[in-house]
DNA sequence: TGTAGCATGTAAGCCGTTACATGATTGA
DNA sequence: TCAATCATGTAACGGCTTACATGCTACA
């Protein structure tokens, strides 16, 4: 029934934040919503936006990119009625469930048809990346203000963002020291 | 390049508990991969056990369900060659990165544009799914056993679960402190 | 001069969900 | 006897990614 998927609401969410190009919104959602949703690819919003043009939500705009204005750049910003729509979504629509999709825990599961040190591994690599992923949030949220009207609910979700990630860690180093005592028992009363 | 995707594997997880039928496979996942991966629709679930079949990474057997033998169940079993494909995916395969798609985020980022006690609303939905999930995740740790040869890597995996849960709690209420903090500040110095 | 970034798309294809269809078995 | 559960699938479709295709612009 509702037209909209959630690219289609991720991009209204990222023009709400200010007109712009196709291009621009990709950037902005690599900045932002990567950590807590998701980058849709360049495609996608393309094809998101017409549709969003298409129903009169959002309109495009062409601007030169240069005196001789050969190619041309599509700056896309939205209506009232896109910003109408965008208000009754965030308030009105049921939520849909969270997605968490952890490939580690399904490795971890046969842990025990591998190799220990495989598995600790992987719970490095997860840890690596949870650490670089919160270093970046970090600097994004460090822009935010609190007391700004919009940018403050963007400082609220960083804010939380960056604690989802710090317990994330504390996880991952409980979780290793849970994987060496397993290890260890095994190995002092094998079989 | 790699012939299976993720729902292949996860099935191959699942089997590797016991032979089973495609609805007790469902079931299993439901109980457990649901909580930090995903529960495969049914019809996906067949699909994958038949590729599986056909590579021969797993066999199938029918087995009546009665004496009359009229209808008959499907059990599903790993190969030899199922359990080293297993292994080999376990310990050597890439581990892709980890999905968390959070729809209340999306929403909150644009927070200013609705009533503040839809967004409370939207946080008090999340925490009660959230502590229902907690719930239902702790019967099913509870019934592990950490030194059990293969339930040990599950206990693992549900005693990381069950605290990633317990956190997640404690950052949404955090984040309604938050919000309440920047309801008020609004109201208190508006415009 | 060339490469990295800006910019916009099309095409193909997989993955996964929902809806649909069917029927046996078990217990209230 | 009726509903819930067990059990197995097919069909249609949407969503999203990857790969491909193209060309401008700024800068080193």
């Amino acid at each position: 029934m509702s037209q909209w998927n959630h690219t289609a609401h991720a991009a209204l969410v990222l023009l709400s934040m200010g007109e712009a190009s196709g291009y621009e919104l990709k950037q902005r959602a690599d900045a932002t919503l990567r950590f807590f949703f998701n980058s849709p690819a360049m495609s996608q919003l393309y094809a998101e936006l017409d549709r969003l043009c298409d129903a009169g939500l959002v309109t495009d705009r062409l601007e030169a990119r240069s005196e001789s204005g050969e190619r041309e750049t599509r700056v896309f910003r939205l209506t009232a009625s896109g910003v109408r729509r965008l208000k009754e979504w965030a308030g009105d629509e049921p939520l849909p469930a969270t997605v968490f999709k952890s490939h580690l825990a399904l490795r971890l599961l046969v842990g025990h048809l591998a190799d220990a040190d495989h598995m600790r591994e992987h719970v490095a690599t997860e840890r690596a990346r949870v650490e670089r992923d919160l270093a970046d949030l970090m600097s994004v949220h460090d822009v935010l203000d609190p007391t700004h009207d919009q940018l403050g609910w963007a400082w609220i979700v960083a804010e939380w963002g960056s604690r989802y990630y710090r317990d994330m860690l504390a996880q991952l180093d409980a979780l290793r020291g849970n994987l060496d005592e397993l290890v260890a028992n095994r190995s002092s009363a094998p079989r």
